[in-house]
DNA sequence: TCCAAATTAATTGCACGCGAGACAATTTTA
DNA sequence: TAAAATTGTCTCGCGTGCAATTAATTTGGA
């Protein structure tokens, strides 16, 4: 019994893959004065401004009780803007201020470093990439 | 620019992922009134009992910081016992009481269900886990 | 022997991430 | 139209993670 070790578990080495990034990325976006999910949220916006908690939540797969403290802080820190949809008073939409904005030329330097420390050529991450999606829609869907 | 979406990212896939991982452990640890990385220092002293905070920080790539109050609350639970170890006062070593030992025959079932939600075959998983740990090596020697 | 350096665990403060519950706005249904 | 159900957000409490600091101890060298 027990005769098995950390690294020999697929959810430890996808525990300890994540880790490794949010280290990697930590001094790089400490540049920028952003966390990783700060970062996310911003890379989001930069292709759409102006989305809802929830949209933001369904595609970061996160929920409204992670988001609003975190937006409220990169609202704090001058990045984004909160504000009620008119057309719907319980939707809140985010938008980036200028100053979000012109984060997301300092952010191109960010992605070219990680691409460099993640040290694998474009198929092999796009492949990695794609079998990480299905496990984690496989895993999702057998929670429901 | 921003042509890429979240999904495009391979850190957004492992850090989706992992988040699945959890979630899908949730349901089946609650049942044993454990976290996830409560459960991974069990599963360390179940291979090896008496480790110090150390060793268990080394395997989990976690620090004291994270681990100390971790371990008091599955002392307080019943699991392990802390005690400084006589040979050097520095050390603390968590030993494994009979209760916490008794919980590896229950974690037998958790890991069952796991191995049911991934959905892969043994070769595949495997694959998937030394890709996973090379990435995690490779971006902690790039941190350094 | 004694002192400086190194090692280790604990502590503190901050930022997620989630479950549960509260609440207001909106939509559905009777 | 009024009651009921749903939706979107917020708040709170708890459990990680991590950086920085502190305290205690051991080790190594003069």
């Amino acid at each position: 019994m027990s005769s098995f070790c950390l690294d020999d578990l697929l959810c430890f080495a996808v525990y300890s893959a994540e880790h490794a990034f949010t280290r990697a990325y930590r001094p790089l976006l400490k540049a920028l004065d952003l966390t990783y999910p700060q970062y996310l949220i911003l890379v989001l916006l930069w292709k759409a401004d102006g989305q809802s908690v929830k949209e933001l939540g369904e595609q970061l797969h996160l929920d409204s009780g992670t988001l609003t403290p975190l937006l409220k802080r990169l609202e704090s820190a001058g990045h984004v803007r909160r504000a009620r949809n008119p057309a719907d008073e319980r939707v809140v939409n985010i938008t980036l201020t200028e100053q979000g904005r012109a984060l997301e030329v300092k952010a191109q330097e960010v992605i070219r470093s990680m691409g460099a420390a993640i040290g694998l050529c474009r198929e092999d991450a796009a492949a990695l990439r794609e079998k990480m999606i299905t496990l984690r829609d496989r895993l999702n869907a057998a929670v429901d």
